[in-house]
DNA sequence: GAGGATTATGAAAACGTTTGCGGAACAGTG
DNA sequence: CACTGTTCCGCAAACGTTTTCATAATCCTC
């Protein structure tokens, strides 16, 4: 029986009383003295509650709430050797193609039992680093969403912890990709069919990888259907940086322009709004990315629009499956199919 | 002499050679093995080098940079009772206005031994207080940017960690702030002068602090030069939340609006200039925040432009000085005159 | 050169958990 | 009743640090 245990209750230990929680200063021990068990009965009816008598374990978890008992974290990372926090670093928070990404990936840990730590590299190699070492120490696991480190420096990030890169590859870790080609393909066609044949691109920075892969594509595509494509850049790959763009694309007697992402096709349009240049009229642009704010502009914005969504939550699973085997296994990639771009016919695409 | 200790170095424990380093896995007490001393020493050597002979750290130090050695923290943290992490929780970080608020955050902490945890609450208050109670195990304190949170859940949040409040007045905490008063002011004057006697205000959400400050500033603001203010909303403090706003300020017969944010502010121009309506013609728009966008649209937004970087800052020192005894205490608020906003004419005012 | 002050180091306790091992109580089986 | 198996629980070790305390070695001073 266990009825002298429970009479042992109130006993030893603390007094009964439904006192206030002593501010998250209550041990597994103080929880253990109240109830009338040890340390470790505690623990199990925490943790494995097929382990203890039904009973005890009701009693043990009235006693650890009437206390607020909370675990310490650092106590349990130590002796399991796992902190349930994953990182998660992109270039700039403030870029609006990363934010959705970085909700889905915060969303999908919210129901976990790990918390992420977010950092901003504004767009510097060396900060990224600097994060990932910094990281390192504190995480089961990185999310390094389109980092620009070197694969060296990856791989020396890999060995020491479980890293999934999102838009970037590599042998040493797992990667979620978006799909370029359908959407590239398709603004190529669109803006061939509307009759140009002179086009640039607008280049992001030299080491990203979206940059080189979009510059890639976008040439192929080009080619197939015997459009000149001209290199213009590389530019800072936000609003300002279109305005340096801008001015370029136009002296260079192009009659479409293709930009590395929207926020510069963005920058492009307000400074050649801005010149009294008209947009399509004079000039044609296709943004990447499909940011919030390419369907609101005058004209808005044709742009290549990114499941971003499904890449970031693909991006989470893939990493809480490698941490917690337990964890919903689910394709490890979702079919190629879902990551596809596909490109938004808008305002800023006309006849040349 | 510590000849003979120079001499025992190769001898016991790991060879010597320049083994590559053993992914994370090397303990003080491998350190401690390789240079002959015990782990305490390894310990000062790191911690407190004065406490320990010059030759011996220099061995000490060589042989942990040998073994690739890091310090693990969850052990640190279980005896020494601190994370070394801050939380840092937002409202929604694809509000432009928040961006520049977090990257001062993180800025600031890059040079400290502080990592901080950024989190997201989506605007929602449920969510708000769960990720503070996630967060209060991890940290040593929190920073809490326009929290929603109840007072009395506020309270119990701050029994349990150091909190600091940006944007957010309680009598638990320590809180920065922006004095909106010379900026509101300047804005209602410069209405006023353009002939307008009729204005709304575009409310955000109810519950904000932000939202009522701003109210009750314009409020008394416009009661004082004799204008009349019509109260529209509440708004989601979007872009499109300025949808729906500005069809609702064409119909209240109003010839300027107050909005509560510079996102809404955008929408409505958007959707404004989208039904054909002049601005500032038909109606004068004025925003708040002076997010980067503002300054970027046709016609440009006249804003009330907010210190958001010294407010950041300030949040983080003050956060770093309850943390750290031994951090730059500075002012711990810096003199309310640097965080004054103030208002920025651009093309969205004109007179009636 | 004896004594006290100073410096450098090691041994061990402590931080708060989890978990392997073993033992006690009990149930079932022959 | 003896034996085996099962259920439940406590003891103690372990995780990797930091820090207190004690001790040995060295230095200084008269």
């Amino acid at each position: 029986m266990t009825a002298d245990r429970i009479g042992a209750d109130g006993a030893d230990g603390e007094p009964a009383g439904p006192r206030a929680a002593d501010a998250s200063r209550a041990s597994i021990r103080a929880v253990a003295n109240l109830a009338g068990v040890s340390p470790s009965t505690v623990s199990r009816a925490l943790n494995s509650p097929e382990l203890v008598n039904a009973e005890t374990r009701r009693r043990v978890l009235e006693c650890a709430d009437r206390l607020g008992y909370q675990p310490n974290r650092a106590a349990q990372s130590l002796v399991l050797g796992r902190t349930r926090n994953v990182g998660l670093i992109v270039p700039d928070i403030a870029n609006p193609f990363y934010a959705p990404f970085i909700k889905g990936v915060e969303a999908y840990f919210r129901d976990t039992e790990f918390a992420v730590f977010l950092a901003d590299t504004d767009e510097d190699t060396a900060t990224e680093v600097r994060l990932a070492e910094a990281m390192i120490e504190r995480v089961d696991g990185l999310i390094l969403c389109a980092p620009r480190m070197s694969g060296t420096r990856l791989r020396a990030v890999a060995a020491k912890t479980a890293v999934v890169l999102a838009n970037r590859t590599s042998r040493n870790a797992p990667s979620v990709l978006l799909d370029f080609e359908p959407g590239m393909d398709q603004a190529v066609a669109h803006v061939h069919a509307l009759g140009h044949r002179r086009c640039a691109y607008l280049a992001g920075p030299a080491n990203s990888w979206s940059n080189k892969q979009r510059r890639r594509l976008l040439g192929a595509a080009c080619a197939e259907r015997g459009i000149e494509l001209a290199d213009l850049g590389p530019y800072e790959p936000r609003f300002t940086g279109g305005y340096r763009a801008a001015d370029e694309v136009l002296a260079a007697g192009v009659s479409a322009a293709f930009a590395y992402n929207d926020l510069v096709a963005l920058g492009v349009l307000s400074r050649l709004t801005a010149r009294g240049v008209q947009v399509p009229g004079e000039l044609s642009i296709v943004g990447f990315d499909d940011v919030p704010m390419a369907s609101m502009t005058n004209p808005p914005l044709t742009t290549v629009a990114m499941p971003v969504n499904a890449l970031s939550r693909a991006a989470a699973a893939t990493m809480h499956s490698t941490l917690d085997p337990g964890a919903p296994k689910a394709p490890p990639l979702p079919p190629v199919s879902e990551l596809a771009t596909r490109l938004l016919i808008r305002g800023t695409t006309g006849p040349v």
